[in-house]
DNA sequence: TGTTATCCTG
DNA sequence: CAGGATAACA
């Protein structure tokens, strides 16, 4: 059986402990490679309009101030899905029924013809992997943004032309004073997508230190290219803990999902064990010793269909002595009526727990865990 | 207070 | 086996 006696016991800690064994990766933070955004065309980068004579010093300043926050704030901010953030977040708070009844809806299996079965470590994966793929999608988004106001700063005589529409002129053909100031919506800090909540939050905290230095970085000789250093060191440091946050948080739900998976399997045979314990005083068997798990036993047959179905491996001599002994303090806490108590399970969960062997090196590495995911 | 275990239901 | 509610634990 695929769940000997070490992964059966309530209130030990094999199942946690393997589950974080399992879990436990590379855990260092990804780095993220900025290079040159070959999205981006060259002739962006070097159309000029503007002399420099156009601006006094000052204004200039108070444009790349404005774009700096206008970078800031957006490493905050990201197209929303479908609905808008703000939409969704008052519906939250005005429906919350409603907004939980959402969250069910989509919780539920899609029809995909006639019970058509998923196995259910694909499911969990799957769905895990979902909201990673979103995060790392919205992260990609904010990335490509973040990149394209970084190159605008660079060449502050260029033109902005991203994917926020080109910049006003007047009709003049001059550029209005505030031009490079972020519009109103900008502006706007729009509430996020609880997906990215985590995200946000990660990066929220150093963003007025990074306004910062990139003031300070502006006003040094070098200018913008110090600006552009100091961008780009903080998005790939913020990019690198970004993704580490989402490695969801994803290990986290692993492991929760292994810790039911055992939590079930140790209910189910805790189950077996007292309906057999039931079944045997009904049958008039007064003497647990009289009771026994053996390999032609009925409960055996149906614990092996359980856990063992395909006959992978054989069922280890120790789970069967661990058995018969669940079975026997089941029968005698059945037959002596400890059973009217509620909590009558825990002191023979105590007792089976303590019999807990110790979890197999194989399961230890953490290449056990990679294998499963393959397979 | 966050995590884990258990109970219950479907 | 999943998911929710709740208890127990660290």
């Amino acid at each position: 059986m695929d769940v000997p006696p070490v992964l059966l016991s309530p209130q030990s800690q094999t199942c946690s402990h393997l589950a974080e064994t399992c879990m436990e990766g590379d855990r260092s933070p990804p780095t993220v490679e900025l290079g040159r955004d070959s999205s981006i065309p060259s002739g962006q980068l070097t159309s000029s309009r503007l002399t420099d004579s156009d601006w006094f010093w000052n204004e200039h300043i108070q444009a790349k101030r404005a774009r700096v926050e206008t970078i800031v704030r957006g490493m905050c901010l990201s197209p929303s899905p479908l609905v808008s953030g703000s939409a969704r977040a008052r519906e939250r708070s005005c429906y919350p029924e409603k907004a939980r009844e959402r969250k069910r809806k989509q919780s539920l299996p899609m029809h995909q013809g006639p019970l058509k079965s998923v196995p259910v470590w694909d499911r969990a994966s799957k769905k895990g992997g979902t909201r990673v793929k979103e995060q790392l999608h919205l992260l990609k988004q904010q990335l490509r943004h973040l990149q394209e106001h970084v190159l605008q700063v660079a060449e502050p005589r260029a033109p902005a032309q991203g994917p926020e529409g080109t910049e006003q002129r007047s009709p003049t053909g001059a550029k209005p004073k505030n031009s490079s100031l972020p519009s109103p919506r900008t502006m706007e800090s729009k509430p996020q997508p609880s997906s990215n909540k985590d995200i946000c939050g990660a990066v929220k905290p150093r963003m007025v230190e990074v306004q910062q230095q990139a003031e300070e970085a502006m006003l040094r000789p070098s200018g913008p290219r110090a600006l552009v250093e100091t961008l780009r060191k903080e998005l790939s440091r913020a990019m690198s803990q970004a993704v580490d946050s989402v490695l969801q948080q994803f290990n986290r739900c692993i492991t929760s999902q292994m810790i039911k998976w055992f939590s079930n399997f140790r209910e189910f045979y805790y189950i077996q064990m007292e309906k057999y314990a039931r079944q045997a005083i009904s049958d008039g068997v007064t003497n647990p010793k009289m009771l026994a798990v053996l390999r032609d036993s009925e409960i055996f047959r149906v614990l092996n269909t359980h856990y063992n179905k395909g006959n992978d491996f054989e069922v280890p001599d120790c789970f069967l002595e661990i058995a018969t002994l669940t079975l026997q303090e089941f029968f005698r806490a059945v037959s002596t009526g400890k059973d009217s108590d509620p909590s009558w399970k825990k002191p023979i969960y105590k007792i089976i727990s303590k019999l807990d062997s110790d979890i197999p090196e194989i399961l230890k590495s953490s290449n056990y865990a990679q294998e499963l995911f393959r397979s």
